[in-house]
RNA sequence: GCGGGUGUAGCUCAACCGGUUAGAGCACUAGGUUGUGAUCCUAGGGGUUGCGGGUUCAAGUCCCGUCACUCGCCCCA
């Protein structure tokens, strides 16, 4: 092949089944979405570097790794956006959102990622997003579970899928249950593996979902998140698991689960899946009542998930039948002349009309009916000459000529 | 960024111990009287064996490098 004529690592075009099953999870999506009473809202796929910067944190080695970040030509730095929450908190204080108090939101799109491409994992992948900006009660995480679970069943894959839900707590008890933690490994130092080592400088919490063995083992006995929940936390909690129980979406309690950066707090969860490889988090969300104040913006309560399209659509068995056109067989030059004016017709007139002007009849036939056709046209020079066509039920392999001018109340007639 | 595996036609794969012109199935195109979908028959297009170098009389096959893909690790906003 030659060398350019590729996609850029990481990246790959999308066609044929595949991207119809992309677009039918974006389809359910929307329609779930405005269910919900959410509102559509598209963020540009570039910001100034600085908006992910500051949520993700300056010191952050991770971010500069993992960013696709480039000049312009104007010399502003710009990264290529690597989720959609930073982007839309920033779109809400720019926009002044903060009038309309809660905002439920609704995004979807391509997002950006410099990092080795895996099963599933690519630089370019699309992301569906939801966030409710503005709301601290807890019923708002209720709410975008219950929206994340009726999108699952909608897509026919809920009972593939399970929830798992933890919560973070406030910052308070955070950092108490941070230096809990860090102090146990301490003690342990000498025989953790080196990445947790890493960790437990710069972030300990990560420790707890490490792969390695001995790692695990130290694990069992690690101290828990739940003992360190204050009591504001885990009155939160047991609010959204009061909601959730009452809604009766079933989860289990992993207090292992966590999220790294300081800007989450409270609710944290995860839907998995163990059907696709190694990485099995299909949708991941929660709290982030810090984020927008770290940005630079008003303190703002923040909630919300994001579902990996590709991974959704992987899960999906079977999709809904595609609606099945016309096809329009001409034989001859006048003739197929003519039909390209009767399918441009059918077609103004709402109709799903394929044309197929090359091959014998024989060969034609073959096509539509390989293109799942339920009726063809077929319009000969000698049909032509009466004003007629002929209409094939290529399901029950009758025919009949009809005039021309029946030829829209007979489709109507039989659809 | 680190480690393992794999690269032959659009897809799935074959080609002995290194041996002469790299094959098959599927798919695609055309034909089997410009009028009927299957099956069938015939023909055809499509490959610098990922790329570059090396060893050899001879490389798809062995060696080195490189690129890509893939699985995992780091990380996952």
């Amino acid at each position: 092949m030659v060398s350019k004529l590729r996609p850029v690592r990481g990246t790959r075009d999308t066609w044929g089944e595949e991207a119809r099953r992309a677009t039918h999870v974006v389809d359910c999506f929307r329609s779930v979405c405005e269910r919900y009473g959410f509102g559509e809202i598209s963020t540009p796929i570039f910001e100034f570097s600085e908006v992910f910067r500051r949520t993700l944190g300056e010191t952050s080695d991770v971010v500069s790794k993992e960013m696709y970040t480039f000049e312009d030509r104007g010399g502003e730095e710009i990264t290529l956006r690597p989720e959609n929450t930073a982007g839309i908190a920033r779109a809400y204080v720019s926009e002044g959102m903060q009038q309309y108090g809660v905002v439920k939101l609704y995004a979807f799109g391509p997002m950006f990622r410099y990092e080795r491409p895996q099963k599933g994992r690519y630089r370019q992948f699309h992301q569906l997003d939801v966030e409710i900006i503005g709301a601290a009660e807890p019923e708002a995480d209720v709410e975008l579970i219950g929206l994340a679970q009726t999108l699952l069943e909608d897509l026919g894959i809920a009972g593939r899928v399970h929830l798992e839900l933890n919560s973070l707590g406030d910052s308070e008890s955070r950092a108490a249950y941070r230096g809990a933690l860090t102090k146990y490994f301490k003690t342990f130092q000498k025989v953790l593996s080196e990445d947790s080592r890493a960790r437990l400088e710069r972030n300990p919490l990560r420790i707890l979902d490490s792969k390695d063995e001995g790692d695990r083992q130290l694990l069992e006995k690690a101290p828990h998140m739940s003992d360190y929940l204050n009591a504001a936390s885990k009155a939160f909690l047991e609010r959204v698991r009061a909601g959730l129980d009452e809604i009766g979406v079933a989860y289990k309690i992993n207090d292992r689960l966590v999220r790294g950066l300081d800007y989450y707090t409270h609710t944290a969860f995860e839907f998995m899946t163990t059907d696709l490889g190694a990485k099995g988090t299909v949708i991941g969300g929660g709290r982030y009542d810090a984020l927008i104040g770290q940005m630079g913006g008003p303190e703002t309560p923040g909630t919300g998930w994001a579902a990996g399209i590709e991974r959704l659509a992987m899960l999906i068995a079977e999709l809904p039948a595609l609606r099945r056109p016309i096809a329009m067989i001409p034989l001859g030059d006048a003739a197929t002349l003519k039909a390209s004016a009767i399918a441009y017709r059918l077609r103004g007139k709402g109709w799903y009309v394929i044309t197929a002007f090359r091959g014998n009849l024989k060969k034609r036939l073959a096509r539509a009916a390989k293109n799942k056709a339920r009726y063809a046209v077929i319009l000969g020079d000698n049909e032509l000459a009466k004003g007629v066509v002929t209409l094939r039920d290529l399901d029950s392999e009758e025919q009949k000529e009809i005039k021309l001018a029946q030829l829209e109340t007979e489709l109507t007639a039989e659809p």
